[in-house]
DNA sequence: TATGGACCCTGTAGCCACTACAGGGTCAAG
DNA sequence: CTTGACCCTGTAGTGGCTACAGGGTCCATA
């Protein structure tokens, strides 16, 4: 192993990333195969620290695996202009944003069923009165 | 088929749900298998109506497949207590709310990261310094 | 009576992003 | 020389559907 290189268990910790994960980035093509020691292990080197990094940055952040795909090779391409990678964050923002109206629509709608303590029998639940479709 | 007796399809429109997923409900159990007709076709009855459409008002709520199994079997017993029922609800109620507070937290980050119109290279760009582990 | 088209059947595979084995091999310390 | 921590490959499971492929049924119309 060369000097520097660190075996997959490492990179977990360094990553706060599953040393299944890692394998499972590898084998989806997202993170680079590294070279193998004499026994077969798997042997890391800085960029790939760096590079598993900036996933599970981006996967924290909640972007897809795919749109991390893309913000990896936008990334790589330094002077081009960054209007794709600006776009992918808005998305995702935007996508954010309805996801929590969405949740606080649902909220609304559940604390009125649920609404105040009440307790009896199922017969006159509230809960189940608002999940049954019928009149009783 | 027997007078009131429906199929799969007018089931489906019926409670606004996709064929398949009839369909998968009943090979895990959740909705009961109905009776056929002679050239093999599902010939449901109102308790199917009813019982699907409580799925899909669970479902709407947000509420696990395992949830609804249980919400199902609970509101079956008419004469127990509801505490059991009521207690899955305000769970759930929980959960949602954790939710939303997880998204509200991403969101801030999202914002500060994207922040103001900013445009020029990928090598200047804040989002990609953002997710980049190491400084340039 | 033939035929078309809408509907139905079973069974399997795919989606996302992992996670969890099973059944082995490697390596360093004691 | 053995123990135990680590590593390897490959496969299957999670939730909640969805999408076929490759057929069968049923009814109306020409
Ligand atoms: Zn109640
Ligand atoms: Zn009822
Ligand atoms: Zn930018
Ligand atoms: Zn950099």
């Amino acid at each position: 192993m060369k000097a520097g290189a660190i075996k997959i268990g490492e990179l977990a910790r360094a990553t706060g990333t599953k040393v299944e994960t890692i394998r499972f980035y590898e084998k989806i093509g997202l993170l680079a195969e590294p070279s193998r020691t004499e026994g077969n292990y798997r042997a890391y080197g800085p960029a790939h620290l760096g590079r598993l990094s900036f996933i599970r940055r981006s996967r924290d952040l909640g972007f897809s695996l795919d749109q991390v795909r893309a913000l990896l090779s936008l990334s790589d391409d330094r002077n081009q202009p960054c209007d794709a990678i600006d776009l992918i964050a808005r998305e995702h923002l935007r996508a954010v944003d309805a996801k929590i109206a969405d949740l606080m629509a649902l909220k609304q709608e559940l604390q009125s069923i649920v609404g105040q303590s009440h307790s009896g029998s199922v017969s006159t639940c509230r809960i189940v009165e608002a999940l049954e479709p019928l009149p009783h």
